[in-house]
DNA sequence: CGAATAGTGTCTTTTAGACAGTATAAT
DNA sequence: ATTATACTGTCTAAAAGACACTATTCG
């Protein structure tokens, strides 16, 4: 029987083809105590139980029929007890990539679509319906390289292949605040230009020069727009009261806020 | 039963739970009289019979338990005629995006993972086995627009939601060139400068200064390298021999090399 | 020869970045 | 008072873009 007509049977009658499982895994990242987070789960079933992993599950492709963007704010909910209406529309959702290679699920081909979610300052989690614990774990801590992105259980925490999944999610992030004003989806409604710049320095990972930023902020049309307030008191050990901001309505920042020192990362 | 432990068992026995294809499709671009082309097949059987749609097919998942880019290299030699140690080596292949809404074809619940393919110029595609014709067809004759994406059937011509998927491949390739070399996919080994310059007016649509193009492309470090030939004669209608350059080292462009006039896209 | 094209020179404007300086508020 | 901080001013270097110009080759 060519291809062609066993596909086409196969559509017919999924069971006569390869059977295959579609999960969405969420790289959910936030900003707390000055330091990237990212949403982790605690596996409490096998495989790779007792580890850390993305929180992520099936799609429902019958029961509800869901659309995969839908599938994976239910994970996000169902993690983070945040409801639809509420603060959850506040968050940041893009899908990221596909992992689909063979052997990344012991028990069976498992294709994971895989979304990032920036999400502004969030309660602890609760623990899910299949997980043994969740929390806001902070990225430095992970001991994540590309070497232990490439070889799975290099770091020893994160299930499956979510080493490189999470690796490729912060290079998105990364990448996406240079281009995009998605910085302020990290912060509260209304944020302050020295706020703004913590999302920066905390997702690069690279202190800026404060002046030069905030004048760079002002300068691209559609970033901020400011609100007139300011914050009732200045800042920890000092200074004066900060002017507060609002999302602008640019969706491309322009220019563009480059990070610097990419020299080596260009070969 | 929770829903913890049915995915558990669908796991395990993939027949007990929502039954899911898994298919890649290609939006495979190159350079055709100075034009963007993208290949596309006639679909020999329903649904959408006789209508153009992108080259794809279903992931093979157990009998070869093939790669997802594996899988994309495939439909793409099937569609070709191209082998995978020849031609097919030196097109660019990177993934697009997912797309897996319920209802985006009649039979069942497809999820498709789009692949981005940058080729230079190919021979004119065989017809494969599932498909009634294949051509590389002009992108400015299939009357995209947004509009057109969002509602499938608008432009009366591309199946399923491939205009969706076409139109998010485009805008990625036009992103691409501005950030990274790939423009040197869609050229010959060695090429000139100007023919650099045709990809990038190509891509984007647009007619560039050429003076200011040469200088920048040579400016951008590890984007092209000299080989100290030229061509053999000069250009169709005059005009001294060019310089001919292989493509450099560089996996970014810094500075990149940004398109004109994108202010109406920033809001 | 005339026209088209490859490649370079030069000038202006925009942007990035270094650095300094002033005013404000916490301790 | 001291210190940290918000914000602004200024200068320099890098880059983008407009324009002009020369040299080469085709028809």
């Amino acid at each position: 029987m060519p291809d062609s007509e066993q596909d086409f049977l196969a559509a017919y009658d999924p069971h006569a083809y390869d059977p295959v499982a579609v999960t969405v895994d969420v790289v959910a990242l936030t900003i707390r105590d000055g330091a990237l987070h990212v949403l982790l789960v605690r596996r409490g079933a096998p495989p790779f139980e007792g580890m850390w992993a993305l929180p992520g599950g099936f799609v429902r492709s019958v029961r509800d029929a869901e659309d995969l963007p839908d599938a994976a704010a239910r994970e996000l909910a169902e993690e983070t007890g945040l409801s639809a209406e509420g603060a959850l529309a506040r968050v940041h959702l893009e899908q990221l990539a596909t992992y689909g290679g063979p052997g990344r699920d012991p028990r069976m081909r498992v294709i994971s679509v895989a979304y990032l979610a920036f999400a502004p300052e969030l309660p602890d989690p609760r623990a899910g319906s299949d997980a043994a614990d969740a929390a806001w774990v902070p990225v430095g801590s992970l001991g994540l390289t590309e070497a232990a992105a490439q070889r799975p259980g290099t770091t020893r925490r994160l299930a499956f292949d979510h080493a490189r999944i999470l690796t490729d999610g912060l290079e998105r992030a990364r990448s996406k605040l240079e281009y995009t004003p998605l910085a302020t989806a990290f912060c509260a409604p209304e944020f302050t230009i020295p706020e703004l710049r913590a999302v920066y320095e905390a997702v690069w990972g690279e202190e800026l020069h404060a002046g030069n930023f905030h004048r760079k902020v002002l300068s691209v049309p559609g970033f901020v727009e400011g609100t007139g307030e300011t914050t009732e008191r200045g800042g920890r050990r000092g200074g004066p009261r900060a002017r507060l901001y609002r999302a602008g309505d640019a969706r491309l920042l322009h220019p563009a806020l480059l990070r610097p020192s990419r020299e080596e990362e260009v070969r």
